[in-house]
DNA sequence: TTAAAAGTCTACTAAAATGGTAGGGAATAT
DNA sequence: ATATTCCCTACCATTTTAGTAGACTTTTAA
């Protein structure tokens, strides 16, 4: 399951994308729109934009804008971001690999079910971005 | 990511699966062919036995067995039973639904993409079983 | 009928992760 | 200069994870 803090991202993000036109938004703001602890959203807002996804300007008028279009804004990139690995073992992840110290990969039956699992998840993960998820976009 | 419990419980099982000649087999050979820590072992295979996955006896002789043939234990299933959904969101989860608090369904986009990573994912975790997963079956 | 062999059960614990809070500091606009 | 706003470090409570301890029950077989 996604943390409390990603999904509290991707609100945060989806807030920002449909408020664009705006210009920078107050993490006040983002804060009681989407019912969201002012103090850990900071954190979470400060981690996207140390992750290039977020810029910020302080004083007034200042608070947080998308950097980039929202379609290219990868959800699988976001996941990573806060929460880490996607794939369900560390030695399946592309992003996080670790080997696994009692089962060789070449044999183990588990790895090849698991890369499989994570090669359908990341289909979608990569494929879709902010914008396929922004409340406007409901069909 | 799958927690140790069920990363060891899937060893367990495919060591059981490999050795279903020979009777019922021993939590400590288990734990010492799989390297996995006895107590902790006690209690995956007491849970899977409570699932209805495995069998046990007592006393000489004694030891825990498959239940079903491997082809029946669906991946799906053991991963829910130890670590609970699978999903990446509450309200897209299909054995653990929760309402989200604070976005409408049916106009959630984050909804409707999390609920289509679930089905790519349950498409191979509802379909593989123990079987698939056994050493002898490396291709 | 007793002892050994095995799983069962309850309870506990240490460490890490999660979700959140406090408060001061730094940059910026007016 | 000062109010505004983000930045940063540190802390905290709760829950989850991973594992351990030890007594108890059931079964087998001498």
């Amino acid at each position: 399951m996604l943390s409390k803090k990603t999904q509290y991202a991707f609100h945060a993000l989806t807030y920002l994308a449909e408020n664009q036109d705006k210009g920078p938004v107050l993490i006040s703001e983002i804060s009681q729109e989407r019912q969201i602890s002012l103090k850990f959203l900071e954190n979470i807002l400060l981690e996207l934009k140390k992750a290039g996804v977020l810029g910020s300007k302080k004083g007034k008028g200042g608070g947080y804008y998308l950097i980039k279009p929202p379609e290219e804004v990868k959800l699988a990139k976001v996941i990573r971001m806060l929460d880490g690995p996607i794939a369900l073992l560390p030695c399946v992840s592309l992003n996080y690999y670790e080997k696994c110290e009692n089962c060789q990969e070449e044999i183990c039956g588990l790895n090849r079910v698991m890369a499989e699992v994570r090669d359908n998840t990341l289909k979608v993960l990569e494929s879709k971005t902010l914008a396929d998820v922004l409340r406007s976009s409901a069909s």
